[in-house]
RNA sequence: GCGGGUGUAGCUCAGUGGUAGAGCGUCACGUUGCCAACGUGAAUGUCGUGGGUUCGAAUCUCAUCACCCGCUCCA
């Protein structure tokens, strides 16, 4: 019987021997929370955003996609609440070594909250009143620290003109900064929405489980844009598409589930969240968000509004971010620069944002995972990652029986026209049966196989990975079989 | 960041102070006629990295890096 995965361990070594994943920097020890895409990984993984590409932008009439560059000017993040609330003061206790926020420290002598402010006198709050949460003891800190959780570099070859800039945590705000271009560019209408896939990069606190928690990763996100009152059953819209997607795309019912947010783990910005969770084989077969499906409101488009006429301010304070506080908001924002008038409702107004938010390393990792089964043939032990054929790396692996009667020309001859339709591989080394174990533990849905017989009546044998079974195909009818089994 | 564990060939691992090994995988040649076949041969090691102890270190020791498990953290 088939066997799933039992430790992200087998995963691992598995992916570095067939060239998924690897360590990054590997040959110089490897440098923390960062991985490569190797030549089949990398083939999966692009798969993985194609399918996302297709399903969210390609297949709908309300979706457009963008594409940002991940460095923007500082105060977005200004704007979007990421500088402050991305730059926590973090204590230590001397007792346990346990590091906690300042702002989530609670004091013994009345509730004194330490509010977010940045300055260097910040860290020189007096902690002695306050309380580990980890031992129990009280006033036992470091002074606190600042804890960057956005990366810093600066733009600008001269050290003297140079600026400081901020790697994006979150594509999402690349997307409410084109807002407008998009709506003047375009002719779309509310309710619409904009895709993006890229990188990201936040100092995570702590990484964890190879690729699923790292410091450097890639976003699928969607911002979609509609009218305040219809934000619910958007929200609704989008929980059910993207849970889909990812069932559509062969994951077990059984190792996915929603996970609502409770209201005081919410972000400041959101109504309702949600996150799509999957099973992995790590910890105690946790559970793990893969996505989350926020409700934004027009927190985000509204302090952009904001952000838009602080600009002046900012140059005045010598391009400090930090020190620069954003304008109040006037009494109009509805009517603001980045508002929309409804033609159908005639008003204008902020839109709301639902915000589907995919992993695209989590869910290449769930995809293996899920994929992943050992079973046993014959005696012998058989790998075999079940890829959705949307998802697998190489399609068609293509194989003389034996290397002579001309079988490997024949068999070139058909590789070279398959893979002008899909990525193939070509393999005549050693028994065929090896052959078929090293595309199955590629993932490779299907085989052809060239023998004797096709020199006499132009036929193939065509293999599937799931049941081993074969069935003899004419080559005339292999391509369009192979299009249709593979549904490209 | 804390505690515990691990690090030796591409992978899994043996080797506990004295010449670096096995299985699998890879490659070549032969054989082979549909599911990890067989024979012969071959290649592959900064023993994670750097210091120390020692006549001699994969082994003892210190530091450091990385990974795993558990805390902690996770707008």
């Amino acid at each position: 019987m088939a066997e799933t995965l039992k430790s992200l361990d087998e995963l691992v070594s598995l992916c570095k021997r067939r060239g998924f994943i690897f360590q990054s920097s590997d040959i110089y020890g490897g440098l923390a929370s960062c991985y490569d895409y190797g030549p089949l990984g990398v083939e999966l993984k692009r798969n993985v955003k194609n399918a996302w590409w297709k399903s969210v932008v390609q297949m709908r009439d309300d979706m457009v996609g963008l594409d940002c560059s991940i460095l923007m000017h500082p105060m977005v993040w200004k704007s979007s609440g990421h500088v402050d609330k991305f730059a926590d003061l973090v204590a230590e206790c001397k007792k346990c070594n346990t590091r906690t926020r300042v702002d989530h420290l609670q004091g013994t002598e009345g509730a004194e909250t330490t509010h977010h402010s940045h300055g260097e006198e910040q860290e020189h709050t007096d902690l002695s009143g306050k309380v580990c949460p980890s031992c129990g003891t009280t006033g036992q800190f470091t002074n606190p620290m600042p804890f960057k959780l956005m990366f810093e570099t600066q733009m600008g070859a001269n050290v003297e003109d140079s600026m400081k800039v901020y790697l994006r945590p979150e594509t999402a705000q690349g997307i409410f900064a084109n807002f407008r271009n998009v709506m003047d560019s375009t002719r779309i209408k509310v309710p619409f929405g904009i895709a993006q896939v890229g990188k990201s990069f936040r100092n995570e606190v702590t990484t964890k489980a190879f690729i699923f928690r790292t410091r450097e990763f890639e976003q699928m996100e969607i911002e979609f844009f509609c009218q305040p009152g219809t934000d619910e059953q958007w929200w609704e819209h989008w929980k059910e598409q993207r849970m889909q997607w990812y069932l559509d795309l062969g994951i077990r019912r059984e190792n996915l589930k929603f996970r609502p947010h409770a209201s005081d783990e919410l972000a400041h910005y959101a109504k309702a969240c949600v996150d799509i969770e999957y099973r992995f084989p790590f910890g105690q077969g946790d559970w793990q968000e893969l996505e989350g499906i926020a409700n934004r409101t027009d927190y985000d488009l509204r302090q952009h509004q904001r952000g838009m006429r602080s600009v002046t301010k900012w140059f005045e304070s010598g391009r400090n971010t930090e020190k620069t506080s954003l304008v109040e908001e006037p009494e109009d924002w509805h009517k603001g620069p980045l508002s929309f008038f409804d033609d159908e409702a005639r008003e204008r107004y902020i839109p709301y944002v639902i915000e589907p938010s995919a992993g695209a390393d989590r869910g290449t990792l769930a995809f293996l995972v899920d994929a992943y089964a050992e079973e046993e043939v014959r005696g012998e032990k058989r790998n075999v990652l079940r890829f959705h054929p949307k998802l697998a790396p190489i399609k068609v692996g293509v194989f003389p029986l034996v290397k002579k009667e001309g079988m490997p020309e024949r068999a070139k001859a058909i590789y070279n026209d398959l893979r002008g339709y899909f990525s193939c591989f070509y393999d005549e080394k050693s028994a065929v049966g090896r052959r078929y174990r090293r595309q199955d533990e590629a993932g490779t849905p299907y085989c052809v196989t060239v023998d004797g017989q096709t020199a006499e009546d132009n036929t193939v044998t065509l293999r599937d990975r799931d049941s081993m079974e074969q069935t003899r195909v004419s080559c005339d009818k292999l391509l369009g079989l192979l299009r249709e089994k593979l549904d490209m």
